[in-house]
DNA sequence: GTTATCCGGAGGATTTTCTTCCGCTTAACG
DNA sequence: CGTTAAGCGGAAGAAAATCCTCCGGATAAC
């Protein structure tokens, strides 16, 4: 059923399908996962039946939406650590493609209903475990040359991805957008190596992430379909 | 109606009514503000009744959490700046109490509902004003001794706590409270001087984050409660 | 120009959440 | 202790929010 997705589609039909996942992409972000169909279609500019018809039911829509968030990131995560030599350019590009198109990272590493959909999908699941490995040799390599600070691991730039992700600003609001791209820059300062204080803990890998989310450790975190287990 | 809050209330009753305010503060950061009311009444130990009939609805109870939360913190606030030489640790120690008390300084500086509530009551504007007047102070008095990059003001550091608020850890997960933990000290030390790279923007002062809290320009912010304007 | 495909959104069905109400408990006080 | 006024819990009816189907009309494709 997803198969024929993009193929024997009319043309309105595939660039309506396009709009609702990027409509979706955002309004998840924004209002949290439960946030009604409607707006979602409101949101894209198409009627909630045309929102139905392409997507059955809302753990189809996210599955759709993760699908795509973690594609393009693939794509970019690969091109970029075959490209780039510089590994501080790279995960910096990372980042800002992630702040740029409100990928909600959280959605695509964290919610349950996403990491079934990847599970379901071989290649998905591949793109995923791509991602992450570029994004932990990137790190690495970052440490390694002294660009980044080398008490933290992928689930504390993970964790603050998805906490300041929280805030993506609205379409229209010259002042929040402001506010996001400092607030990320700021964010992104938090890493660098100069003169870190000691913190606490230990530092938080991918397979503590998954642990947060399997047992709601974190607000926020997880559930990102309401029925989730 | 608010007056004999603790005075004519029975034992049992104002322990209630103390165990309502500290879960509510917590479901609201956690689950967000339209939190069912059962779920706030069970995670206090009471039965919906009990909670209908301290809080007529949920914005007597937004006010209540509000005004509690303000409370705590200008008096504290007010301590400190009395009694700590050093800006920096008193600041710092502002800070933790922020964490510790899970104190969702978002709903305070931020809820609609929440701002009305401190406009009815100058007692409580009068310690709005004090708390944000304390936090200017001291940050300026940081930034001028060098513990704190001077390109910052204070709505961007309230814009920070708001984010990483959102992640406030569940109540029996080791991990996820030392992963709150560790956030925090990670977001503290983006403010040091030290690594201080260029941002984008300006600084966001505290007329800006009224500014997002009104027109919405962030999502999770303003609209606390569901009827908000 | 014809037709198969797609669209929008009104509205009934369903689920979630709110709020009241009353019989039972308990703190307060002499 | 015993009395009593204050307080409690939570079942259940009311209200609201959300889901999702359905079909007359529009439009891409050829």
């Amino acid at each position: 059923m997803d198969q024929q997705t993009s193929a024997t589609l009319r043309a309105d039909a595939r660039r309506n399908r396009e709009q609702i996942i990027e409509a979706a992409r955002t309004m998840f972000l924004r209002k949290g996962p439960d946030v009604p169909m409607d707006e979602i279609a409101r949101a894209a500019g198409v009627g909630v039946g045309t929102l139905y018809r392409r997507f059955p039911d809302r753990s189809e829509l996210i599955k759709a939406v993760s699908q795509d968030n973690l594609r393009r990131m693939a794509e970019l995560a690969g091109r970029l650590e075959r490209d780039e030599p510089d590994p501080a350019v790279a995960l910096d590009a990372l980042l800002h493609a992630i702040r740029d198109l409100y990928l909600g990272i959280v959605m695509t590493s964290v919610s349950a209903v996403a990491v079934q959909a990847i599970k379901d999908n071989p290649v998905i699941q591949e793109q995923r475990d791509e991602l992450l490995g570029v994004v932990s040799r990137l790190l690495r390599r970052c440490q390694e040359q002294g660009s980044i600070r080398p008490d933290i691991d992928g689930g504390d730039l993970l964790l603050m991805l998805a906490a300041v992700s929280r805030l993506v600003p609205a379409a229209d609001d010259d002042l929040g957008e402001m506010a996001f791209h400092r607030l990320f820059a700021l964010m992104m300062d938090a890493f660098r190596p100069e003169r870190a204080s000691p913190l606490p803990g230990r530092p938080v890998d991918y397979q503590d992430v998954e642990h947060l989310r399997q047992h709601g450790g974190l607000a926020g975190f997880g559930r990102i379909a309401p029925n989730d287990p």
